[in-house]
DNA sequence: GACTGTCCCGCCCTCTGCTGGGAAGAC
DNA sequence: AGTCTTCCCAGCAGAGGGCGGGACAGTC
């Protein structure tokens, strides 16, 4: 008996016969098992839709004596294609690190070698249990990829093989496709055939096109969050972007505790480590760990028309932004509990209130004499003054035990009268040419 | 096989804001 | 002279925009 089998559907010599289509491990062959299938899918599953047919040339062989069995060996006509492909577990190996999508290899049954992908993908589809993806028969067994058509998943399965036959001539860099590989060449030649309408700027795929357009342009940014307003262009920002809601940081600095939520900050992170400073201001060169760190101190340094930040409250200006805030909080908060004056009994809950309140103690004769007249700003000199009526005399020469009132009086006291070196200041008069021991204008 | 759109990783940039050390002035 | 306060400044991290480019699947 010879069948063949039409791509998404089983063609069987007898109509009144079904079978089921299993996989003799030990041998590599496959068994249609006859009579078991009201739940599989009979010849008239319809899924013929194809433009497309592959043929399979399936071997029928009678199975143990005395059992019912028939064996199959299901065979690819298209022996060419196959030649070239590498066994597919070779390929899921090669693939383990390759993106999600692709890494999520299945835990089906083991295929003995020798076994063709579309062979094990169509046995995979009628498999008892398996729920019929409609219209996407082929699956590959190495990830999650199904395709309704046998060229996509002929194609696909090159991509579990290393294999890449086009390589670039400028730098040896090797590509599974010419697409790719022309791609590639683009980026070594400049060739950017893909012009965006409304700027000048100009992209070697229709992608970057696109997304440029998406950026600069359209502003169309179909990756919503789902926790708040944010939404991107690009799924990766989107996934970089939950991660501030999450919290997670899946980049660890391996020199500390730090970690990051992406490559970037972890790379500009190590510098604190590694003490770069890539960035060098071009006036002064000193050098910075980061780009908008310089560019502020540029600003700030060597700019004119620096622009400055009026506080709103009062008339301080301050250089940074960052330094208002500074300011407003210190001195523009309000605190529940009272400051009070050093001067007076006066109370406030703002610090700049209070600062300048007691600026207006500020030229305040405050120290009264109880004994005369005299006022003066500073306690230590009502100090000095008090001495004037009550005669104390703290400071003794220790040479000739005179007593001051004031500790420079004893100074000047001993350098004129017991040192020996002490030169006196002379001041002459530019008029009468007269000496004096301190400074005067005769008239 | 070629074209196209999508996805993903990576890189670099900007803007923003917080922090702490140091200088300078006030007290 | 010592202490406190304010401002200047660089360091550094968070968040997000934009682009380069490789990989791959759908379609013709």
């Amino acid at each position: 008996m010879q069948l063949h089998v039409l791509e998404g559907s089983v063609a069987v010599a007898s109509e009144d016969t079904k079978f089921v289509v299993s996989l003799a491990e030990s041998t590599g062959w496959v068994k249609l098992e006859k009579g078991q299938g009201e739940d599989q899918p009979s010849a008239e599953g319809g899924f013929r839709a194809q433009t497309q047919e592959q043929f399979f040339l399936v071997e029928a062989k009678p199975g143990d004596e005395g059992s019912d069995e028939i064996v199959l060996t299901i065979s690819n006509l298209n022996v060419g294609e196959q030649e070239d492909r590498p066994a597919s577990g070779q390929g899921h190996v090669e693939k383990a690190n390759s993106t999600d999508n692709q890494k999520k290899a299945k835990g089906g049954r083991r295929w003995p070698v020798g076994v063709a992908p579309e062979v094990r993908a169509f046995v995979e589809w009628t498999a008892p249990g398996k729920p019929q993806e409609a219209k996407r028969p082929f699956c590959c067994d190495s990830c999650v990829f199904t395709s309704s058509r046998i060229s996509s998943f002929n194609r696909h399965m090159k991509t579990h093989s290393t294999e890449k036959p086009h390589v670039c001539h400028l730098c040896l860099k090797a590509f599974r496709t010419v697409t790719l590989l022309r791609n590639h060449i683009n980026t070594h030649t400049g060739t950017r055939p893909y012009k965006c309408g409304d700027c000048v700027m100009a992209f070697v795929t229709s992608g970057e096109l696109v997304r440029h357009r998406r950026y600069k342009h359209t502003h169309e940014k179909p990756f919503k969050c789902s926790i708040c307003k944010y939404a991107s262009v690009e799924a990766s920002k989107l996934k970089r972007h939950t991660r501030s809601h999450t919290g997670e940081r899946p980049f660890q600095c391996s020199l500390c505790s730090y970690a990051s939520k992406d490559t970037y900050k972890l790379k500009r992170h190590m510098r604190t480590h590694s003490g770069e400073k890539p960035y060098e201001c071009h006036v002064c060169h000193t050098r910075f760990t980061q780009s908008g760190t310089m560019k502020i101190h540029v600003l700030q340094k060597h700019s004119k028309n620096v622009p400055k930040y009026q506080c709103p409250h009062c008339a301080t200006i301050i250089a940074r932004k960052s330094d208002l805030r500074v300011h407003l909080l210190n001195l523009h908060t309000y605190k529940a509990t009272e400051m009070k004056c050093r001067y007076c009994t006066a109370v406030f809950h703002e610090r700049y209130a209070l600062v300048q309140h007691q600026k207006t103690h500020k030229n305040e004769k405050r120290f009264k004499c109880e004994y005369c007249s005299y006022a003066c700003k500073q306690e230590r000199h009502m100090t000095v003054h008090i001495r004037t009526h009550t005669g104390e005399k703290p400071f003794t020469c220790v040479s000739c035990n005179k007593c001051f009132r004031q500790k420079q009086l004893l100074n000047v006291h001993f350098r004129k009268y017991h040192d020996a070196d002490f030169i006196p200041t002379v001041y002459q008069c530019p008029k009468c040419s007269k000496s004096f021991s301190r400074w005067v204008l005769c008239e």
